[in-house]
DNA sequence: CTGTTAGCGCATTCAC
DNA sequence: GTGAATGCGCTAACAG
């Protein structure tokens, strides 16, 4: 109602908000001369603008510096340029083998990558997916096939196409690129079987929302069934803390100390191996004649401890690129040639066994 | 002009563009019976509308299945809520420590995480600045201290803040959470000549755009210096290729056949020092008597290797996790305390030497 | 505590 | 090949 002290208030006071005063593609026209729909062409299809309107341009964006908003495009066209990746751990070099695989082939192609990591809960996916779908990612990838509903119905209704990845499912929520855990355990139990092994222990880390691990003792158990019709299974785990190898030279004291009669240790993942293996050169445990090892993932140490341990080598570094593949065709508007992907996996008979 | 045959065309045609349709916030306003404004206040602070109308509004959300749309947020707050990092490369274990470390402390206040790699090359680094920039990121975080004039520009007028880590330098960008390499590498090569060690040789992976390897090298010849004046010190490196326990291997080879007399191999990488160390028992190289060997970075299997691996540790989770609170206090709009953290490093002296 | 209005920066549609 | 008008979905500013 009253005149205020900040001077004469016309009917439309300019709201101006932009805090920054960024150089926008309105400038970039002024300084060049010619309309802002000029410069987005030019920007997106230096073609389909003339070749004198173009260079003015391009000198336009050089002396402004100008940089594109990509929210602003994102919300015009509806197309953010950019795939989200759920993954339960970045620390852990197999994933991050797979991101780079991922954005290796997105980053080319003008999309960025959104990370999250989810330490192996589900409570903390449900919240990524959600926080990242407001993102409006064009695309998801996502380790792992088992999520809570809502967070399916989310990657559902997103829109976009969905990768899974890093296991098995008949049913995906779109794409998968994977292979079979529990196929890949068992290929192990059988080549112990087949060396002679009779004695096995699983022993791993199985995190309440590791449904992967899950997945290999489950293939272990089957296995060990298939061979000792009713014998009981051997089974160490933990079910919390680092993934790292003090992890392995422990739940090799528990096997030792639960089932001393046992003469090989199938591990659920290479770090935990590498350090039950190391642990047994101390301990002057001669494996694999006193005691067999095995791991899973084909980590880089693998190859060069020794004895050389045997494992179940992933593709990881594909799994991410041909994600990206699929992504890349769908959020092209292709259709894709096969919507699940086994990428399989590779069993490495080295020294442990 | 001509009257089609899709019914009464009012001057002003819609033109909808949206092509998935998504739920709005109109939708949930229209559904909860408030303007899109008390919608969009209860979303961000419940606490700012009324308890039952708050109520209202979450049923809305609920039963519409809502999921904001941040890309129009941000356009009109100006706020993106997300910080974009930029590393070397996401497969070594040790950056990726540092994002984990990083997103851990963002995410819950709400930030997503951005993550492109360079592989090591300033062209990449460059466009990838450029390309971040473009989504508007509320933060950079970049590994290195060393950058292009173009990336170093863009980064200063994004006006946002920056922090750079990983390294060390007087005069950051703006923020700087780091260490100094060469200092780390002294504190190695005086450790050993306090062992006892006179013929110490220097391998390391030296791409073209990896300064923290160059800065460590640069402190191995500086204290190779000091120690040793006069004397030509020894160097073996490689260029390219990836940074795998085979290269070390292949550097101890090299160092072998090019320094036989050397009696301490200082490694840039505790990557390169497994490797070795590795051979070394394999070759029946007893360390640290015939060969000492140290590394960088304490990973994992440093501590795990017998004997165990003399080396620097780098808190590198700390990095990304105050690297993130600085950024969290200056997006907040507060000062911080100290644009510059030296988070320093530890000898850790083992078995190998 | 709630509603109205205008605008964030760009891309799409259409006309020339 | 280029320009003008319009809207994407949300929030800042202001009024009540």
């Amino acid at each position: 109602m009253s005149e205020n002290g900040r001077g004469p208030a016309p009917k439309a006071v300019s709201r101006r908000r932009s805090a920054t005063r960024a150089v926008t593609m309105a400038d970039v026209a002024r300084a060049a001369g010619v309309s802002t729909q000029t410069v987005s062409r030019a920007l997106r299809d230096p073609r389909s603008v003339g070749p004198e309107t173009l260079e003015r341009i391009e000198t336009a964006v050089r002396e402004t510096r100008y940089v594109q908003n990509y929210a602003a495009s994102h919300l015009a066209s509806n197309r953010s340029m950019t795939v989200a990746a759920i993954i339960p751990t970045i620390s852990t070099s197999i994933f991050a083998e797979t991101i780079q695989g991922l954005t290796d082939v997105l980053l080319p192609e003008g999309y960025q990558v959104f990370l999250g990591h989810t330490d192996y809960t589900s409570a903390r996916e449900e919240a990524l997916v959600r926080s990242l779908a407001g993102r409006r990612p064009d695309g998801f990838f996502i380790i792992g096939t088992r999520h809570t509903q809502e967070a399916a119905e989310i990657l559902k209704r997103a829109g976009v196409p969905v990768v899974e990845s890093w296991s098995w499912t008949p049913r995906p929520i779109d794409l998968l690129v994977g292979f079979s855990n529990p196929a890949a355990m068992m290929a192990v139990v059988d080549h112990l079987v087949a060396r002679g092994y009779r004695r096995l222990t699983f022993a791993g880390m199985i995190k309440p929302g590791d449904h992967r691990a899950k997945e290999r003792l489950k293939g272990f158990l089957d296995a060990h069934g298939r061979h000792f019709p009713g014998a009981e299974p051997r089974v160490v785990t933990m079910a919390s803390g680092p993934m790292v190898m003090e992890a392995g030279v422990e739940l090799l004291d528990r096997v030792r100390a639960a089932h001393p009669e046992t003469d090989a240790v199938v591990f659920a993942s290479d770090v935990l191996a590498s350090g039950a293996l190391l642990k047994c050169a101390a301990l002057g445990i001669r494996v694999p004649q006193d005691l067999a090892i095995t791991g899973f993932g084909n980590y880089d140490i693998a190859a060069h401890l020794v004895p050389g341990l045997t494992t179940i080598a992933i593709a990881s570094r594909t799994i991410g690129m041909e994600a990206a593949r699929l992504l890349l065709r769908r959020m092209q508007g292709q259709e894709v040639e096969a919507k699940m992907v086994d990428v399989g996996f590779q069993l490495l008979a080295r020294g442990s066994t």
